[in-house]
DNA sequence: TGCTGTGCACTAGCTTACTAGTGCACTATA
DNA sequence: TATAGTGCACTAGTAAGCTAGTGCACAGCA
């Protein structure tokens, strides 16, 4: 992973994002220990206060859990549970993007081929990536 | 119309969206002067600078241009232009939900899935605010 | 020709968000 | 028991973004 200190998303967040979708892909596993915040931190070559602000947002979701001295822990239910947020961001995305269609006066069939041609779009665009 | 300044999104960019829109939607047509930046202001309840920097994203988009001492008009093609902008915004949104989608391994199928969700829980919420 | 309404430019203050620096308490391990 | 690796708490600086204040030049109209 990389992140992007121009990037408008704040940095910690990306860091956020990333790690969720981990979980959420299996990478990391439940009861697996995630890297140390040093150790991203060294990697992605940021303060480990930002790594640590990521995981302040990653244990309030639940998906992590701290052990003392040893390091953060993916939770019993966490990779459902990252599947299930990351779910609702996909939804909450999708609403937001079809409530600004219909602002905009465009019908609700013009609305869904948009949607269709986008998800042509990324498909190809993720089949050509692999 | 009116502004929250609560939201996280800026006031002048909340006022940049809502006129957009109204050009899109038919309100305000080409040839047509809006509402100038005082009157907005006062209505709005917000410094004539904020109304202001609206206007320069709107005027930099080719949707409205100044005529000296008189006020800011809708430009010969600003509806068309604001409606493929609103398009391309809604492409956008939905783009950047299906990657989200990919990237936390939901597949194609299930994306599509919770898009469906989506238009269906929007349309009834637009139908009954009629 | 004065008055009113228009956009525009310049400055300034403020708030907020983000990142960095640094030190401390805890655990496992040799 | 010493050492190295963990998360965590506190402070602080910095940068950027946003909003407000104010005055100026221009156009129409009575």
């Amino acid at each position: 992973m990389s992140v992007d200190p121009n990037n408008p998303i704040p940095i910690y967040q990306q860091i956020t994002d990333y790690i969720r979708r981990s979980i959420a892909a299996g990478v990391y596993r439940p009861g697996e220990m995630i890297p140390s915040l040093r150790v991203l931190a060294l990697e992605l070559t940021v303060n480990p206060n930002t790594v640590q602000r990521a995981f302040e947002t990653l244990e309030r979701e639940g998906l992590i859990h701290p052990r003392k001295g040893l390091g953060m822990f993916v939770t019993r239910h966490g990779a459902t549970s990252a599947q299930s947020q990351s779910r609702t961001a996909v939804y909450e995305t999708f609403v937001q993007g079809i409530r600004a269609g219909y602002d905009a006066n465009m019908t609700t069939r013009r609305i869904r081929g948009v949607f269709e041609q986008a998800a042509r779009d990324v498909a190809t665009e993720v089949r050509s990536a692999k």
